[in-house]
DNA sequence: CGATTTACCGAAAACGTTTTCGATAAAGAT
DNA sequence: ATCTTTATCGAAAACGTTTTCGGTAAATCG
């Protein structure tokens, strides 16, 4: 590997010089500057990264903890960030925390030995504790969450409005005439399953509809998603045959329990409207193709890398950083499984 | 952040024995060594990466380039090397392609540019021109190709037996009756592609059937998939009455056809058998299930690091180093799509 | 008791860059 | 001719490790 001071013995100058002119430094003449050059590249010199990151205390690298790398969503927001952070010359570190707690701290310490430039995350369902996450804004480490998120922690967030979706999502379903509406909810800890169970009660408060506890359905949203909606949605004709729309948690579950009704008889959207929640591009493929809310994935990858950027810049020329809460729009997109 | 030297200045000794007592050189006592760890524990220290990386002249990271992330088979494979170069103190710097290859090119060189101690790649459809995957070999930087791989290329692999796969999807086909068998086929650059195509008409051959090639349709099986297979379906129906069976190239655009065929009056399997390739987790789950051949990203991506890390120690041995080229096992799985 | 081994420690070089600060020579000003 | 400015360059320190190579003191041996 060819370094600067070949490049000095070379052309018989010093290696201050050469630094120099490969970094357009006004003191170096035009004439040394172009020799420099070229001989450069002629030898296909290329600055060695760790040198140039123990020098400059940085390495253009940042972090990124997600819960699930095989899921279309999470999957869409790595492509985000990727692109972006390609756009600013970064690049990004992967890891997953499978949905644990205990992987999640040993990742985040992972990439803080590693002294990335800055931490993307998005909160496994277990955590609850946050020690780790504040041990982090201590160490002035940017560190920026996104979708799975703890509100308590002090840092720039990049979410959408799960609560104001879920209650979209269920007006829809009060408007287009569902007097008895179900809700297939996640699990009980990750703030959006929460949100999404407020906004989905919210709005039968709103019109007049009186919250039943029974007409609401858990389920884990992980690798069995599919067979979970299936499973309650027979469980939901046994207990209420009533139900005439349901608001369910993700699109898989959804599309489980559409499944499940349609072996059985029921007709979607004329006995039962659904509302998924994704947009899971199987959503619109699938027949009847599912009315869903709109994640948008890709960009939220764009926008946590954009802030994440920022704060990096700021920390590095000593500008006091502000956090940030950006709340991405969450559209209701109509298509056939409500009527 | 706390360093050796504050270490040893604490205690009144040298930095080389601080350093030594962390790695357990056996040249310092059991006293300062305990010592060492306390004071090491207590101060939060953590060997700063970059000044160990620029010393060992490695950095425990590896580069990982893929044409597609959004896409389940491919972040299956990623999970697959994370999850394993986790377990060897690996970190892995994900780039895609987006199947171009200009992009794969650049995404090369930036690997390169920050050192990483090995590469995994899978490459684009367009990528025919290989230089800049010798050069990578030239400057002994190790690499392994897997599933879109360049067989005239010196490294070690890991793939399908996509024409052997393709072969008995076709032949199971053949052996339960089907007399008229279509292929919707990939691209036509990717090898991938070719082999499948070439394991159907191979079939076909050994069970004199003839070849007929108005028999088969091509797709992209980029992000119109589901639409493609539904698109060739249509077409099918009006050019050949007669096919009662078809394998298809990827599970999407299987389900695509599938659900035109029903949609269309045509019963599957009873009118036409499909099988699809991938084993998608969507094939288990739709209405008829899908037969279709296994491909196992997850396996995939594990054996892929495993072979890398071996070649990095070899390398960093000097020992000669052995390409392998490892072809996984890709099952049919028998569903209800086929009769 | 002298010689040799053993146990423990530290000085120093090296990895390749960046950046500060001085030095020199040429050019310009007076 | 002297003084000041400008243009150009390089020495050297620093970033924080790792590792080689001696060196000293204590322990062991004959």
């Amino acid at each position: 590997m060819v370094t600067l001071k070949q490049i000095a013995e070379e052309l018989g100058i010093s290696i201050t010089t050469v630094s120099k002119a490969l970094k357009e430094y006004p003191d170096v003449s035009k004439k040394t500057r172009k020799l420099v050059r070229e001989t450069a590249a002629m030898l296909n010199y290329k600055p060695n990264s760790f040198a140039v990151n123990l020098r400059t205390k940085e390495s253009k690298t940042i972090g990124l903890i997600i819960p699930e790398i095989v899921h279309h969503f999470f999957s869409s927001v790595i492509k985000g960030i990727i692109s972006q952070a390609e756009k600013k010359g970064y690049l990004v570190i992967t890891l997953q925390s499978n949905e644990s707690f205990e992987l999640e701290r040993k990742q985040l310490d992972l990439l803080l030995s590693k002294r990335v430039d800055g931490i993307l995350i998005s909160l496994a369902n277990g955590t609850a504790d946050y020690k780790h996450l504040t041990e982090i804004i201590e160490q002035e480490t940017p560190l920026v969450m996104f979708d799975k998120i703890a509100k308590i922690i002090k840092c720039s967030k990049v979410i959408i409005d799960d609560r104001k979706a879920a209650y979209k999502a269920t007006e829809y379903l009060i408007k287009i005439g569902c007097k008895r509406i179900a809700h297939f909810r996640g699990p009980l800890l990750p703030q959006n399953s929460i949100d999404r169970f407020l906004g989905y009660k919210q709005a039968l408060i709103d019109y007049n509809i009186s919250y039943d506890a029974s007409l609401v359905y858990i389920n884990d949203c992980g690798d069995m998603s599919f067979e979970e909606g299936k499973n309650n949605a027979r469980q939901l004709l046994k207990d209420h045959k009533d139900v005439d729309g349901i608001f369910i948690n993700t699109d898989l579950v959804a599309i489980g329990a559409m499944t499940e009704f349609i072996k059985n008889g029921i007709k979607v959207p004329e006995d039962i409207s659904i509302v998924g929640f994704s947009n899971w591009f199987m959503a619109s493929v699938i027949s009847p193709s599912l009315t869903t809310i709109n994640q948008p994935g890709f960009e939220m990858g764009k926008k946590a890398f954009k802030i994440l950027y920022k704060e990096i810049k700021d920390r590095k020329n000593n500008k006091n950083i502000s956090f940030k809460e950006v709340v991405l729009d969450a559209d209701l997109i109509v298509r056939d499984s409500t009527k």
